[in-house]
DNA sequence: TTATATTGCGCAATGA
DNA sequence: CTCATTGCGCAATATA
């Protein structure tokens, strides 16, 4: 997990298509504001490029692609995610049902069980005794 | 596929209340290129703005907050949705094994139904012919 | 070290 | 008009 400093960020602009006038603007080099590079080489690093330079342009676009394509990735990601939460939710009330049909059959039956069991209690022989109430014994 | 227009580039402005020395940055103000403004009222609309004005400043510095705030909300939305799922998860799991539970139980009515119809139709009298199933109660 | 992937941020267009 | 969203580029980091 990374966080960039807020001291050293700058906006841009952009161009819009749809818009009608051309974005035009100016190459602009310094950025920082004139910092001191670090105790070292005055290679390239650390070191603000020229943003007219043929190395920081081809590294902009470059990155501009990657940053496309991770948040697409990212984007889809998120789809699949919420996809996913309707799919589970889906699962859910199919299996919720099917507990519900299970535990209404288990129902029946054991009440067909205990009528019986009462039955052989009550010394009633297996004749007819389906849904009606207790016997009246005696 | 690749773009090749990445001739938008432009300078940037900042203003950070709340940090010293700040990086200021060129205004840059003349972005049409020169060009007339459509053939409308001089409002300020499609108008490039000063960079420096006030409205201005006031206005991105809002937006930048709104903008904070919204990618905030859909981060939050998105971790929501996934904890959503795990919770869906585990709830399936539940039921699952809930499901498989009452699934159980109910082949075991079943077959003491059966055995016991077979009994009934071998003209066996009810004492003790069954295996001493017990249920367990939930 | 270099190349790509992520992430925070500002800008501007657009939606509400 | 104000605020919310969204696409995009930049730069700092994080990974490879």
């Amino acid at each position: 997990m990374n966080h960039s400093p807020s001291t050293t960020s700058e906006g841009m602009s952009d161009a819009r298509p749809g818009s009608p006038a051309a974005p035009q603007l100016v190459p602009l080099n310094p950025v920082g504001g004139g910092k001191a590079v670090p105790p070292s080489k005055s290679s390239k690093k650390g070191q603000r490029m020229d943003r007219s330079s043929e190395e920081y342009r081809l590294r902009r676009e470059r990155n501009n692609m990657a940053v496309k394509k991770s948040r697409l990735k990212s984007k889809q990601k998120a789809q699949d995610t919420l996809q996913r939460v309707n799919q589970l939710k889906e699962e859910n009330e199919r299996l919720e049902a099917k507990i519900k049909l299970l535990t209404k059959e288990l129902s029946v039956l054991k009440d067909l069980f205990l009528e019986h069991a009462h039955n052989l209690a009550d010394n009633v022989h297996p004749e007819a005794s389906t849904s009606g109430q207790e016997n009246a014994g005696q």
